[in-house]
Order: C-alpha cells, then sequence, then structure tokens
DNA sequence: TCAATAACTGTATATAATTACAGTACATGT
DNA sequence: ACATGTACTGTAATTATATACAGTTATTGA
C-alpha cells in the first residue's frame, strides 16, 4: 500500500469510501468533484498511477470500472510459519480475507495442519480463527509458540504445572517448561472449513 | 425475497453476481446480453419491477446505479425449517451472510443441530455451507429432506439400497426408502464455527 | 371481456463517462 | 542539464449508458 503519494492516498480513499457509501466506484468526474478538482483529466491519471502501483485495477471502457485490489485489508491467512518471525510478519501471509460479520472477532487465520485436534472437530487444513492475546484461561484453545513452532492445543493448568493438550488420543500432552520458548500468540475464536470431504 | 418472477430472480441473481466478480453493478446492456434478451429495454423493465418490489435501488441518471437492498444480498442462513416449505422460502433464513471468496460454492448455510456427524469434524451449531443440487455421489455429505425435516448425513449407496449415515457411533444409519417423502437439498462443501468452547 | 401485468423486441436520443491530447508548473534524482 | 514523476487545467472526441416511447404476445384475476 505504501509509496503512494498523498493526493493517490486521498484518491484511493474516495474510491474506497465511495463503493461503500454507494455500492459502485465513482466517475473520474465524481473524484474530481469531491476532491475539488477542476480537470477530470486529474482523477483520470491519478487513477493511471495508483494502476501503475497495483493498488487499483481498472476495466478500460466501462463506465465506472474500478476495482480496488485491497490486498492489504482484510483478515491475513497465515500459512507456514518462517522461523524467528513475528507471526503475522509479511512473509507468513498466505492471502487476505475480507472481513465479514462472521469473523468479526479474528485478528488472523491459521491453517491447521495435523490432526492432533481432531476431536474438537478441528481438522487438517480447517482455517482456524484467532484472536491474538498473550494469556489464556484454563481449558481455552490456543494458538502458541513452542521453540519457534506455532501450535494449535488446549491449554490446561494443573497446579503449577501448565500442559498443551492435543485432542486426539494418539498424542500426548505436551508440558510447557521454563527450559522452551514458549508464548502464547492467541485463542481460537472460530473455524472455516473450505472443503468437505 | 419472494414475490419475485423467475425472470426477476434472474435479473437479480445477474446483478448480484456481478457484483461479486466484479466489484461493480452491470449496465442494462449487460444484464440483457448475459440473459440472452435482446433489448436493453428488458433489462431496464425487470429492473423497475425489481425497484417496485423494494429489493433493489436506483440511482437515476447514474451509470451502473443499482445498489441491493441490503438483507436479501449474501448468503442466506437456514435456522430451522418451517414443515413443508421449500428450504430457502423467506420464513426459514435466519440472517444473511455477505458472500465473500471463502464462501464462493455456497447456496445457503444450514445450522447444525445435534451432534450426528461429530467425527465428520462437524459439531452443533455449525454453519454447513450448502451448493444446491439435487442428486447425490456415494459418499458425499449431505443436506437431505425426509418427511419434512432436513438432516446433515453422510450418503452411502449399497447395492441397490441407500442409507443417510450419521458419523457418530452412537447413531445408527437411516435407510430410505421408497415410503418415505424423501429428497437431496444439496451437499456440503464447507463450515463455519462461529465460537469455539 | 377488460384491465393489468409480465416479458419481451426495436428504435431513438440525451447525457454520462472514458480517455486521448496539449499544456503549465514544480520537484527530484542522475 | 535533463529526464522523469507529480499534480494539475482545459478541450474534445468517441463511446457507454440510461431511459423514454411504440409495439407485440401471453397470462391472470375481476
Amino acid at each position: 500500500m505504501l509509496n503512494l503519494t498523498n493526493q493517490q492516498f486521498k484518491v484511493f480513499e474516495v474510491i474506497k469510501a465511495h463503493l461503500l457509501n454507494n455500492g459502485f466506484p465513482p466517475t473520474r468526474a465524481e473524484i474530481a468533484e469531491i476532491l475539488d478538482f477542476k480537470s477530470v483529466n486529474a482523477a483520470e491519471s491519478h487513477i493511471k498511477a495508483l494502476v501503475k502501483k497495483g493498488v487499483i485495477e481498472k476495466v478500460p471502457g466501462s463506465s465506472r470500472g474500478i476495482r480496488l485490489i485491497d490486498q492489504l485489508s482484510g483478515i491475513p491467512l497465515i500459512g507456514k510459519i518462517a522461523a524467528g518471525t513475528p507471526i503475522t510478519a509479511i512473509e507468513n501471509v498466505e492471502k487476505h480475507i475480507p472481513n465479514n460479520p462472521l469473523t468479526q472477532n479474528v485478528d488472523f487465520f491459521l491453517r491447521v495442519q495435523g490432526d492432533s485436534m481432531i476431536e474438537a472437530g478441528i481438522l487438517e487444513d480447517d482455517l482456524v480463527g484467532i484472536k491474538s492475546c498473550n494469556y489464556a484461561e484454563n481449558g481455552e484453545i490456543i494458538a502458541a509458540r513452542l521453540d519457534n513452532e506455532v501450535t494449535l492445543k488446549r491449554f490446561k493448568k494443573e497446579g503449577n504445572r501448565a500442559f498443551l493438550k492435543p485432542e486426539n488420543a494418539a498424542y500426548s500432552n505436551i508440558e510447557v517448561t521454563g527450559n522452551q520458548d514458549f508464548s502464547i500468540e492467541g485463542r481460537a475464536v472460530g473455524i472455516v472449513r473450505e472443503s468437505i470431504s
């Protein structure tokens, strides 16, 4: 999204706002009027610049033929986590998913690897919606980082010991000790399954 | 949504699809071309009818000046099914969920009641995305209507017998016989879980 | 049987909109 | 010093689009 000049950003915002308020993109003349340009061509050349910079798309010959590329809005989907990177670092982002009412509490999605949570109804390749936080209540399903791997497990305290508990009888509990590099990335608040078999 | 004639509904669907695919509404000419009308005025008069019936809004003088009236866009979420009604009948619709790329193949969502599919990772209160169809391949998870109740089960053929198979050892298979009022509403193509416990 | 509505074709026109071209002015990096 | 980019004004042509009007055919409820 960067590289945009002030004016280009304003034009981008006008397009976005018009879409939100009206349900369709503005014309050059409408952009010019809103930003008080005296020539429609001012809008036109800003649009060309925005296309060049990859933040919008044009449909030539079509009235109002403007599409936002808007890759940076929406909720990031985290694929594999590169060692040593913050979880939402750009290199970890597989794609972005537009916001919608079903995902209002979700900060990012994690794609599930493996079947360790199968008994909680969470299958491989499911997208787990995660709300960022750095603590967890007993019994919550959380995304935790253990020695630079992010894993989804149920968090259990027993006395003064803490465990990451898979929901699959085939796996055993992982005890969290001071020897490990342990941190909580967030708690699971939803699931999206894109295909069913 | 009712009160719409078949053709009016088609026009409405074309507008919705165009918005989803292109980010802006279609022109009269585009609607006419898609639906194979030879006159743009066919589209125009359907639009007028849709406005009259309150499902779209027009911005006079504006190219592509069509807005969907909110509630009817998006994907219907079906709660309880009233006996004897078509599944997507308006009285069955709990709310509408905005379209998004994760739900591109979904015609409607069903809210899961009960735990009969728990071993397939489908839990109570999950929203199951359904793609409408009236047949099923062996082994697919389908939404089927049996004597005016809609149920989600795995469809199994064995020889010339057909079964609806729960994915929960506590339940037993249901055989589909000619004595029942049986029909297939669609097949499951996705899951959304709004909360996790 | 009449009026109303649906569902179109076909023609026409005013206006909405894109887009090219010709300028001006200023800033920046090479 | 010069090309390149930003940021506009102004004009104009072509095309895209909305929308009115005049018909036709078929269906439906009063």
